[in-house]
DNA sequence: TTCTTATATCTAGATTTATAGATGTGTTCT
DNA sequence: AGAACACATCTATAAATCTAGATATAAGAA
């Protein structure tokens, strides 16, 4: 786990949201047609809309998060699944209390 | 507290080695030869010296991470001297523990 | 007052980040 | 196979950040 990379991820209000937003997916984002449940996560689709900003900016902070791991991809067919690493955020702010 | 302002001046391995070592100034910087104490904190140069960095550069660092209400600078007559904001520091890791 | 010292601010170039449009890749549908 | 779809990657531009040298400011020393 890299902190500095976790921070530069979260110094951003539209990361910092889309992390937040996927604690509750079901408050947050409307039902996926097909799949039924967010048990492996929010598709890009559903955060690029809830967001507001372009597809491809979208893409790249989840990938960015996804690098720092704060986020874990699943594929089902064409759709992305983007869901919360709870382990990783837990021993972030556990370093955070430790170190800072 | 800007949570993102704090994100951001702690997404740099200086800064937030600058936070750690403030920590405790005994045991990461020599002694104040007139103050003899480090009561309001660590002088800019002295901390400079510790960072290996130009001295604008570490005064431009800090004041950011004053900004971002991290640190909290004292002038004793041609020095300046910053101290951890504590309080804020413990507002932001109990906001990161409730919000993230 | 002049010189030195500590720090802040200004200026500038190199690097990184923010953001979107265009294009590529893999998947599903017909 | 061909069209449509979801997402990733490429390309490009504007803005922000990193960093240092030069300069300004303010305080103490001579």
């Amino acid at each position: 786990m890299e902190i500095i990379d976790i921070n530069k991820a979260l110094a951003n209000q539209t990361r910092l949201n889309i992390l937040k937003w996927l604690k509750d997916p079901e408050a947050n984002f409307r039902p996926h047609e097909d799949l039924g449940h967010f048990n492996d996560g929010v598709c890009v689709f559903h955060i690029t809309e809830r967001a507001g900003l372009s597809q491809s900016t979208i893409s790249t902070y989840l990938i960015q998060m996804q690098k720092a791991s704060l986020i874990i991809p699943t594929r089902h067919g064409k759709w992305t699944y983007y869901k919360r690493n709870e382990a990783v955020i837990a021993e972030y702010i556990k370093a955070l209390n430790n170190q800072l």
